[in-house]
DNA sequence: CCGGCCGATTGGTCTAACCATTGGACCAAT
DNA sequence: ATTGGTCCAATGGTTAGACCAATCGGCCGG
């Protein structure tokens, strides 16, 4: 190879604070929710000034890690929450690019409908039905039953590697839910129309019909896209 | 909907300056390898302080978006050089998750050709040719002119999202090659074969052949698989 | 032509201060 | 007892200004 020596490189300050935490994250000293202390207090712990401190926070922050409130405090991330933030931005950029994360989650779904058909157990099915069903449940949390139903059909697919990559796609969709205020869900038409999707892909899933479950995925997805294209993008604007 | 209120948040400055870098370097206006201006040259251009300047900066460098060199100024990373650490770890798991992420890039890269062939034009053509002369080269890198070949297509594409993808999926590949000290690379026969695959792809997106692109892909990545498929895991032993 | 020196540039770190938001304590009115 | 309001201390966000250390590039002398 042309290359075969690698600068040296010392860690700066940040890096070394982003590391001490993340040391207690790994070790299970922090568990997710936890608050960590003070930036203020964080300094004198770790005898460096508050600049190095964010330094190293907000590289724990842009990596999905901790979750950071103007006056509240800084905490441990939920797993489940964690999305791509690389792909977030990437995908608030315009319209188009947020189609093409669609487009690209439909590829993705369809493939692991179809690997799941040839999977799926009767628990299996009890589990999907059950997500059906807490999303006509008004007390229920509509959004993230619908999340929970795809993740469902990603851990029958039996693949780590795709349950990880749908997981990213689905939080970085949900955060641009979250960051543009998005109506996902409209009336009870939409409700409906969601519900008897679903239930097509766990009716294919449960007769095993690999076409059938790619077919239902396909038609559920386009409908979701069609959602999509209505919405309005227009929630912040940049710095010029 | 349980939960039709959504808590209310803005980005901080240094959020919207790493958008805002972001989205230069998404739409190709900064490209691998280039330097982007000083942080007091930003801080400037951005109207906010260098503090800020230096906390959205610390987040791509985070995301392994940006290579920054104290003394030395800020550069684009090189995509390939962008692995998702928690994809890394479990594609080492076993072989057969590697072949997943194998199967997962075969889905991607062949929707991409297919998309790609409607938008080649003759520089990209030049381009393609390229990096393919650069792999019969025995003094240039062929795993780098391999992964610039498949980038540079994910490029024609034209959707960052896209983009990010696939760079990621090469990104976790190489350092799961460069962990197992694998040799991808064996014998002429094996160059040769890669050089025709590689040079039908490049036939067909000439052409703008559809289908003939994606065909070409996909027999392209069989090829790869049946590679990797021969190869041993023998490394590193531990995963205990 | 080359090698070393030197100054300008750049990222890294710090101090000190102010602002905006949060969260809880406290209190008054219903 | 609950609601609503006010206040205050703590916290993250931002700024300005300064100094250090590493890098880069050009100039000069050999």
């Amino acid at each position: 190879m042309s290359e075969p020596f690698h600068p040296i490189e010392q860690p700066s300050l940040g890096d070394r604070v982003a590391s001490e935490v993340l040391r207690r994250i790994a070790s299970g000293d922090l568990g997710p929710g936890d608050r960590l202390p003070s930036e203020r207090r964080l300094a004198e712990l770790l005898a460096v000034s508050r600049v190095s401190v964010r330094a190293g926070l907000q590289q724990l922050k842009a990596q999905g890690l901790l979750t950071v409130v103007r006056g509240g405090g800084a905490r441990v991330a939920a797993p489940e929450t964690i999305g791509d933030p690389a792909l977030t931005a990437l995908a608030q950029l315009d319209r188009t690019s947020l189609l093409d994360l669609l487009e690209i989650r439909t590829l993705l779904e369809c493939w692991a409908a179809e690997r799941a058909a040839s999977r799926t157990t009767a628990a299996d099915i009890t589990e999907l039905r059950g997500h059906i069903a807490r999303m006509a449940d008004p007390d229920d949390n509509k959004a993230q039953a619908d999340i929970d139903f795809h993740l469902a059909i990603a851990r029958i697919c039996d693949s780590p590697i795709y349950r990880h990559m749908v997981g990213v796609i689905h939080g970085t969709l949900s955060e641009m839910v979250r960051f543009h205020r998005f109506e996902l869900f409209g009336g009870p038409e939409d409700d409906q129309a969601v519900h008897d999707q679903h239930s097509a892909i766990a009716d294919a899933l449960e007769q095993r019909d690999r076409a059938a479950a790619r077919d239902a995925m396909a038609r559920h997805l386009a409908w979701v896209r069609s959602r999509y294209e209505t919405l309005n993008l227009a929630a912040h604007k940049d710095l010029g």
